[in-house]
DNA sequence: TATGTCAAATTGGGCG
DNA sequence: CGCCCAATTTGACATA
């Protein structure tokens, strides 16, 4: 299925006739920000502003400078985090291999992508909460395919009930067992001890017409 | 600029 | 305790 969508989805629910096309615009949006500046603001946020400061990073310390803006500047949050391209894509890689990260990935990946661990958390629990999400969807969908059909499949059942009820109602054709023709209806009665329709001059089961049979025996209307 | 959308982040609870 | 999840909040960004 789509696992090289541009979304990263994967979405392997065998759902008949869904494309999945709509899930790759929150990557796109927070990329396609390129004018000009925004890559080089996401990297601003996530790293240190110039070399050296890296392992600082690692150690927790945005949160310390953050605190101090804080303190400093007033009650307004830290700037949100935005993802770069780079960095989105090797999360998306890393995803495709494996939806869940042990410490040491989570470690390892946060490294790679100057990040702290818990921002590669948050992404993969995101994300996972993302392609659920997708799936649902889609299977909403199909369920709402399948109850259309139904429904549709039921009406047409429910037509057919009708008809062979009115078919029953009918009067029966009764052939006279000594001229072969039809009785009038006033002629027949109902044999209490068999059930069946005889014709009142004899005892004798007058044969009905392969159309009175309901075709399907169970079927008590 | 008001509004909607998306995704990063937070919160709180459950579980092994 | 650490991890995950669901629900929610919040900020960045697009666009009408």
């Amino acid at each position: 299925m789509g696992a090289t969508s541009p979304s990263g989805l994967e979405l392997t629910m065998a759902v008949p006739g869904l494309s999945s096309s709509s899930g790759s615009e929150g990557f796109v949006g927070c990329n396609n920000s390129n004018n000009g500046n925004g890559n080089m603001r996401d990297l601003d946020m996530n790293q240190p502003a110039s070399g050296g400061e890296e392992e600082e990073f690692l150690m927790g310390s945005v949160e310390e400078d953050e605190e101090e803006v804080r303190g400093a500047g007033g009650p307004h949050r830290p700037k949100k985090l935005r993802l770069s391209k780079e960095q989105s894509r090797l999360l998306e890689e890393s995803f495709r291999l494996n939806h869940t990260l042990s410490p040491k990935q989570k470690e390892a990946l946060a490294i790679k992508l100057k990040l702290r661990p818990r921002q590669v958390e948050v992404w993969f629990q995101n994300r996972r909460a993302r392609t659920k999400l997708k799936h649902t969807e889609m299977e909403c969908e199909y369920l709402k395919r399948c109850f259309g059909s139904l429904t549709e499949e039921n009406r047409r059942l429910q037509r057919e009930v009708e008809e062979l009820r009115a078919m029953r109602m009918a009067p029966p054709t009764v052939l006279s067992p000594h001229t072969r023709q039809p009785l009038p209806a006033s002629a027949l009665t109902m044999c209490p001890r068999c059930e069946r329709i005889t014709a009142a001059t004899g005892p004798r089961t007058a044969r009905l017409p392969s159309s009175f049979n309901p075709r399907r025996p169970s079927a008590a209307f």
